[in-house]
DNA sequence: CAACATATGGAATAAAAATTCCATATTTCT
DNA sequence: AGAAATATGGAATTTTTATTCCATATGTTG
């Protein structure tokens, strides 16, 4: 990643050579570098129109540059405008090329370090895609609920006892759902109007937090869905919906944007309901 | 969340129908919601394969919508992104509208924001201080162990509870001392040698965690650690420590290097049990 | 479980986009 | 100014991409 991206290293030999071009690839040139950032969705008539020149001639300019044609040229403003918008995806992608090709040579470190990597690209997505509307919402359920039920079950379950934990630290009644006994259906059953549920849940969506989530919107409690997409089953049920989106790598979830994202929604409620900070984290005080 | 922008829009009503559509539709949906910033340069092959469905399907879909078909529907993706990117007036228009519609809002979003970023800075260390000999020995003590041992209290339990579900998914035998009906000491009680304790805490250290660590060491059980640093109580008593060093923010404590750190050691672990990821991850398929 | 409705995917077709070809225009050089 | 070299744009061709059609599969309902 030594030199910085495809297109500036192009643009700059257009700019080497454009003395020399004729005057519509000039003009070409000229489109081009005004208009690099949306050259990866214009059809060559477009730049072609853009720049008061035969489509050919655009053809032409890329030829002259080494390229079979506008396609591949195109290519590398497609390229770069990915990899700038889609960090995870190629983090993930080299992952896990570097697993299919020496499973062997893999070892625990470079295992350690990929993982945490894709964690930090999880979290700089997470801020990315912060949606302050819904955020804000959701604290404005949590502030203004009594009873707050929390629930999820197997990889998620760890959030939630940990929302749990926190919450404890507010005057809050907080109820776990850790359907300890089987008893989920027995914990749920008492929200009611007024209450707030949390409930987290990813694919393929655990179906006693589906059960608990239906329960609380048929009993008109506010329920806060933190989860994968709008589109999964706790979408439907849901006041707000909180996403959250873990890459997973070596075909494994993450749960670190998750829980952040968790603390982050905690710290804010502290913060509204004027708990000072250290009374809030007096956590640290008898902590673990 | 007035009248943003024309995908939003269009995705929201996708939102809104999607219960009523059929499979493939819908794994087109989700791919869409997934990728939404990218829709605008995909043919409708990439998108087909990415939604694991036949292209006329995706036809279909944008029909479905009232578009006359991929095209169509594909530019309003890409006239959303040019409004957003052409130095037209718009930029300070938006800018305006921003600050307009978050004045009290900015408190809560600032907050999330700071957190998501301590959290960011406490992956960063955790790679920098990563030491591959004490991970390596982590993974050796839980590779070699038949029977393992989970305790933490409080605020780390949550990282307990995960990690009895993640190793839930190898051939080890796990026992998380959750100290339900304050029973810690008998849950230890069985600890021996050949086992393993994996021990999480934090000043001001939990007595039932340091209490299982003095007794793990006495019958001879390997005990890993996972602590702020070298000097503490669990210390002493830790065949392996790993280090953690979560940044507090608004004197809060953070748990996402904590339970990154942790992942990675499943992770690490699943491999050299020769789980295949697929296996392992096999979480993906009865998850959260 | 039959009859119907709906969904799916292969293959043909249509449409769009890119590229090439070539006749003509323009520039350059002598 | 005339010849040679180069550039240009119209139109044909090729390639790629999108769409439609339809036979088959799947699920649903009475």
């Amino acid at each position: 990643m030594a030199v910085s991206n495809a297109v500036d290293q192009f643009m700059q030999r257009v700019a080497d050579e454009f003395e020399s071009l004729p005057r519509q690839l000039q003009g070409v040139a000229r489109y081009l570098e005004q208009h690099r950032s949306s050259i990866m969705l214009q059809k060559v008539n477009d730049i072609a129109e853009g720049s008061n020149v035969h489509p050919s001639a655009v053809v032409r300019f890329a030829q002259r540059f080494g390229y079979t044609g506008f396609s591949e040229m195109q290519a590398v403003f497609r390229d770069a405008f990915r990899e700038r918008t889609e960090p995870s995806g190629s983090y993930q992608h080299r992952i896990r090329r570097v697993i299919a090709e020496r499973p062997e040579k893999l070892d625990e470190t470079q295992i350690a370090r990929s993982f945490i990597d894709a964690c930090r690209v999880g979290l700089d997505e997470l801020v990315e895609r912060f949606d302050p509307a819904r955020f804000h919402a959701a604290v404005d359920v949590l502030a203004s609920a009594e009873h707050i039920y929390i629930v999820a079950v197997r990889r998620s379950f760890a959030i939630a006892s940990y929302i749990a934990y926190a919450l404890g630290h507010t005057q809050k009644r907080v109820h776990l759902v850790d359907g300890l006994g089987g008893m989920h259906r027995e914990q749920i059953h008492s929200i009611g109007k007024g209450d707030a549920l949390i409930a987290i849940s990813f694919p393929p969506y655990g179906k006693e937090t589906l059960f608990c989530t239906r329960l609380a919107r048929q009993r008109k409690a506010k329920v806060i869905a933190i989860s994968e997409s709008d589109l999964g089953p706790l979408a439907a049920h849901a006041n707000v919906l909180l996403k959250v989106d873990e890459g997973s790598v070596f075909a494994f979830r993450a749960l670190t944007s998750t829980i952040c994202l968790c603390q982050a929604l905690f710290v804010a409620l502290a913060y509204r309901l004027e708990l000072k900070p250290n009374e809030a984290a007096h956590s640290g005080d008898f902590d673990a």
